[in-house]
RNA sequence: GCGCCAGUAGCUCAGCUGGAUAGAGCAUCGGAUUUCUAAUCCGGCGGCCGAGGGUUCGAAUCCUUCCUGGCGCGCCA
């Protein structure tokens, strides 16, 4: 989408200045202070060829244009050219627009006929969700949710830790210490054995070879291998799926590295015919010293692939699968030299699509104290989380509404809606420290403080009981804490469009801040609901907009929009 | 040692594809409710934007050196 209104400043300035739109375009800025107009065109480049200052070219320019609608004003403030737009038509353009599309507003073509395979959550399986895992899940979820938004069709992948030496262990823990009642077990009694073998490796070295051993009977299709290992993963399915169904989450294809095993010798022969692979300390190995990277190892001295060696063949299957014009993989910063290695395989290989390929890193979370690790039993179970969140808002509403209908529904929208937010609303590759009290604040920048927002303008709506017409009086839209709500409102599908641009859902949420704030500003300051008809009309609009946009935008972010709390 | 990421108010962060006086929230102090939900709003306090050097008309933003913290660097994922 386009703004409109910058098209037309940058066209006028096109006529008057040597300059080409996309030049002009990339100048033009929104002013830090409405009061300094509603976009500028600053005029220091063009000092440089016209030899002249800055000031007398913005004044200049000032005198040589004249403001067509819908501007009214151009104006010269220092070495700035700013545009002053007419505000009935601005607000009549903006508002009439997210009425007719309501749900839609913020959409988009530019992805049409594309495809964008997302790689999300992907945990490993035989241990609890736990609030690290948060990360992936969210922000996978929030770019499927913004990049289908803007027409791309999106695949979402959760790639589970289903193959690996650790089941090796696993079967090894089980066999040695784990009551045989496998029909019973859950995800605790598989961390225990998990846990409890590592402890006992620490003592006994020989642990880790007779695990690498069970791990290459998996890999080699051994009966009681692959019984054991499938039990494993059925356990951990089903207790997964109870947390992504109270997250809102959704995947398209739970597709773990177990199902590349049949096509990893493939891959690797291939590899090998087209002599990139050599063989150093017995292992199969790519040297990219050229690339300035350590070697990417294929097999280990036993035979038996490695993670890097899976996603390459992962890679394979989805570009053969999918056709994808867009690669993301949602995993963690600390496996950046992964996923470059992988990426620069691929692209030796010979695939041009490994260009499409992206990497969406992220920062740690971790406690004060150090270092989440299932292994030491320092996690916080993503389900107790959730739970206590839920927990703690119910108290709230009990406190605060007390006669609130359907409060269980609300209280988990506003609960799960909290972390989800807390989680979302810092730039991606910051590390995080967990602390319960900063995700279940529900005050100042929270996901309540906005669903808040958009419960009471839902109340308004509802006092009002009356359809919203956008047959309004647009000038009676004057005050400057409706112009500023109009603006940021104005600015929603660009967000959206920069949020992909960099995949980055925080974009979003801090976006929801600002409206939600500038909403209410307008909200103490203002009354909606009045005898004037006319303004409330007016008023009732802008604010049903404000509720469109908030209720949008949580959507993307995975979050529900109560119309009550 | 090498590589990647981060360092902005007491705390958590936004601003970083160079632009007008560095913004929020939390905390703290004070104020706003006969009227649309006070999970809100308004005001006060609080900053050598990690340090130095450079590029530029202009640097929190770009380059460079250094400091601090996190992560990664061959048989884990």
């Amino acid at each position: 989408m386009i703004d409109q209104f910058r098209k037309i400043i940058v066209s006028l300035l096109k006529e008057k200045t040597d300059l080409i739109e996309d030049e002009i375009d990339k100048c033009i800025e929104i002013p830090p202070d409405s009061k300094m107009g509603d976009y500028a065109f600053p005029c220091f480049s063009l000092s440089k060829t016209l030899k002249k200052p800055p000031n007398k070219i913005a004044s200049e320019l000032a005198e040589q244009i004249s403001p067509v609608n819908p501007i009214n004003e151009i104006k010269a403030i220092g070495p700035y050219l700013n545009f002053f737009l007419d505000k009935k038509i601005f607000s009549e353009v903006v508002l009439k627009k997210i009425s007719n599309e309501t749900d839609l507003y913020g959409s988009d073509a530019i992805g049409t006929d594309k495809t964008v395979v997302i790689d999300y959550s992907s945990p490993n399986i035989a241990k609890h969700l736990a609030v690290h895992h948060l990360r992936s899940a969210l922000i996978g979820n929030a770019l499927y949710n913004i990049y289908k938004e803007l027409g791309y069709k999106c695949v979402g992948i959760n790639h589970l830790g289903d193959w690996g030496t650790q089941f090796g262990q696993l079967i090894v823990a089980y066999r040695k210490w784990g009551e045989k009642n496998l029909e019973k077990y859950t995800i605790t009694d598989l961390n225990k054995l998990y846990v409890k073998f590592h402890q006992e490796a620490e003592k006994d070295i020989h642990l880790e070879d007779e695990a690498r051993e069970w791990f290459k009977k998996l890999e080699n299709g051994d009966g009681e291998a692959i019984a054991l290992w499938k039990r494993f993963k059925d356990i951990s399915l089903l207790e997964f799926q109870r947390v992504y169904k109270m997250l809102g989450i959704q995947f398209d294809a739970f597709v773990g590295e177990s199902f590349y095993n049949t096509m990893v010798d493939d891959t690797v022969l291939r590899i090998q015919k087209k002599g990139l692979s050599c063989i150093s300390e017995q292992a199969l190995i790519i040297d990219l010293e050229r690339y300035n990277m350590p070697p990417c190892l294929l097999r280990k001295k036993d035979d038996t692939t490695l993670y890097a060696t899976r996603d390459i063949a992962a890679a394979e299957y989805r570009s053969a699968e999918y056709h994808f014009d867009k690669m993301i993989y949602v995993v963690g910063s600390e496996q950046k030299l992964h996923f470059n290695q992988v990426f620069k395989v691929l692209e030796l290989m010979g695939y041009d699509w490994a260009n499409n390929c992206v990497h969406v890193d992220f920062g740690l979370m971790k406690f004060k104290e150090g270092r989440m690790s299932t292994r030491k039993g320092m996690v916080v179970l993503l389900e107790d989380l959730l739970i206590e969140a839920v927990e703690r808002i119910k108290k709230i509403i009990e406190e605060k509404n007390p006669s609130l209908k359907d409060k269980e529904i609300v209280a988990n929208d506003v609960g799960i809606g909290a972390v989800i937010f807390a989680d979302l609303s810092t730039k991606r590759n910051k590390d995080v420290i967990f602390d319960w009290d900063t995700v279940l604040n529900f005050e100042g920048e929270t996901g309540p403080y906005v669903q808040y927002t958009h419960a009471r303008l839902c109340s308004i709506l509802r006092k009002y009981g009356k359809a919203v017409t956008s047959n309004i009086d647009f000038a009676l839209l004057k005050e400057d804490d409706a112009i500023n709500l109009i603006k940021v409102l104005w600015q929603y599908p660009f967000v959206l469009l920069k949020s992909a641009q960099f995949y980055e859902p925080s974009l979003i949420s801090n976006y929801l801040i600002d409206v939600c704030a500038k909403v209410n500003k307008f909200y103490n300051s203002h009354r909606v609901l009045s005898e004037d008809d006319d303004l409330t009309k007016a008023r009732i609009l802008m604010v049903n907009a404000a509720r469109q946009i908030i209720k949008n935008g949580l959507k993307i972010l995975g979050m529900h929009a109560p119309t009550e709390m």
